[in-house]
DNA sequence: CATGAAAATGCCCCATT
DNA sequence: AATGGGGCATTTTCATG
């Protein structure tokens, strides 16, 4: 079976590249070539072709947060009053490191952002201090993440 | 500045080192140690030492799911029966790919899942085709992230 | 903790098919 | 698209400071 998109076709064997390099990104060409049996040379050329797909989008050491003492996700909604141009409030949410992920979104919210907090002292700093004091954000709605069970990328 | 937590300090060089590769996971050593000036089995001997303190989670290389087709992503709130047990609920949810992230959470939510989903079509049909159908599953909220402006890891 | 050296391994380009 | 070869870079280990 071939997925494809545009002018990108990906077989099998690029899922089998795909699928090491995105369990571990430092997997060795060669292994992967003795694993799925051609040549290096062969999976050197089809990961520049993914590459120049766009369908790789990069590769990243992941950081363990709660070894830094990070122990609390928490999600926020941000209500942002009809006159705040979002953009600013985006630009000012962007300052603040705890905040990791930051999504303009339907619904009753304007923004929706993912934190990371020490504990809840800190969360509370974080609503009280940096958040509300964005000009343009009217009220916040706050659930935290008692346990993640899923974190992945879409399956290839 | 030393940050510290339990058994583990992390220096200077030690930044440097997991910037670099956070950024780009294939980030050869020696590169990263002509950078800060000590040799490449300093950096090597470092980077054992973060790995065994468990700062370093792995590294993966990361996919761009648009090239895929999945140009949607949401956000879904579900509410479960009070009877039903959430472990078994997260079990049937693991079974849908385009579940990319699940988290248990406090507020009106039981539990919160993140999704990748092609078009509002299939977002329409994993919402009453697959999550709905698990059982237990009375309810459920849905807002799509119609921009993600902050897509990021907690800064070292 | 850091170093240099050395061995092993892997990367990457090329001509060829 | 895939291959083997080969030059060069990187990784990894080790004994030592």
């Amino acid at each position: 079976m071939k997925v494809s998109n545009q002018n990108i076709e990906i077989d099998g064997i690029d899922k089998e590249i795909l699928r090491a390099l995105m369990q571990d990104a430092r997997t060795p060409i060669l292994e992967i070539a003795r694993g799925v049996g051609i040549s290096g040379a062969a999976i050197h050329q089809r990961l520049r072709k993914l590459e120049k797909s766009g369908l790789i989008s990069g590769s990243k050491f992941t950081i363990n947060p709660k070894i830094l003492g990070y122990t609390t996700m928490a999600f926020i909604g941000i209500y942002l009053d009809k006159a705040m141009s979002n953009p600013e409030a985006v630009k000012q949410l962007r300052k603040i490191p705890e905040v990791i992920e930051c999504h303009y979104t339907t619904g009753n919210w304007s923004i929706f952002i993912k934190i990371l907090c020490r504990d809840n002292e800190h969360l509370m700093q974080l609503l009280n201090k940096d958040i509300q004091s964005i000009s343009g954000v009217s009220r916040t709605e706050t659930f935290i993440s008692l346990q993640q069970q899923i974190d992945r990328q879409i399956p290839i």
